[in-house]
DNA sequence: CCTAACATCTACAGTAACTGTAGAAGCAAG
DNA sequence: CTTGCTTCTACAGTTACTGTAGATGTTAGG
């Protein structure tokens, strides 16, 4: 609330660590509203921007996606409704970084036994190269990282 | 060795599950040579193309960039190198997948912190907007995704 | 007042690693 | 001979930015 001062792009950057082509860009996508400008044409933000730019990039932080981000930005604007949205979202991104720290979990194991395995010495019986031209050498099958 | 067989390069996508149009995309940057092609103007690729498709897609799904398989490929065609090369690659792939997952733990903690607080109510008191909103009601200052 | 340095403006190209599409042509079966 | 599938080329689109060029605006120093 009481949103009277006026930022630049730069300082607002600054401000959330976001580069300032960034700030354009969400803009131009319509993730960020369009600011008044100034006589000189520059744009001109307030606390609202700074807030609504932090809540993206954190988010951006956490990983969701911009898609996600744009439908959280939509249930804040709504602060009457449940919470049974944000929570799905939230939720749904949350069974993905599990799978996706599954996945790295099984990838470690092999890259440490392929490590491991090499002997130092030549190419012809690396077990590096040899492990990446064979799936069959594999411990799992299921690692890939999607 | 002995390759002398002729696959189309829909046989060879089926084969390594891999697109059609991938295939086509790793012969245009490079990655995998330019095949004969038969009267009609297609594909025709033998047990080597295939082995070589092979080494890339399961390198792809550990993980490793093109960049990366470019250089695991030219070590695999020297086998009278030292593996050094093959094994450092390996371990630096190995370093940024160790730094993926601990991101990713904190990141699961938090959304879970976060999912567990969500009372169900309103979003107006909902714990999933407000740590978004606020990177301060974080448990840990350090889960970006990167 | 003038100039140098810096911030900002628009518009567009490039990144990684594909994926999808359009339109034409080859090919096998009925 | 026609239907339907595969393949061909060439190019646009995806995600989430990042970088660049060239033109202005703004500010500090002389």
């Amino acid at each position: 609330m009481m949103a009277r001062s006026e930022f630049t792009i730069g300082w607002l950057a600054r401000q959330t660590d976001c580069k300032v082509q960034t700030i354009r860009y969400y803009e131009q996508i319509g993730l960020m509203p369009a600011p008044p400008r100034s006589p000189g044409n520059r744009r001109l933000y307030g606390q609202g921007h700074a807030d609504r730019l932090a809540f993206i990039r954190h988010s951006r932080d956490l990983g969701f996606s911009l898609d996600a981000i744009r439908d959280l930005l939509s249930l804040a604007d709504a602060p009457d409704q449940t919470c049974a949205a944000a929570d799905r979202i939230a939720s749904a991104h949350l069974v993905e970084v599990n799978s996706r720290i599954a996945r790295l979990m099984a990838l470690k194991a092999e890259l440490e036994r392929m490590v491991e395995q090499c002997s130092g010495g030549k190419i012809s019986n690396c077990r590096v190269i040899e492990v990446l031209a064979d799936h069959s050498k594999c411990v799992s099958g299921s690692h890939k990282t999607a």
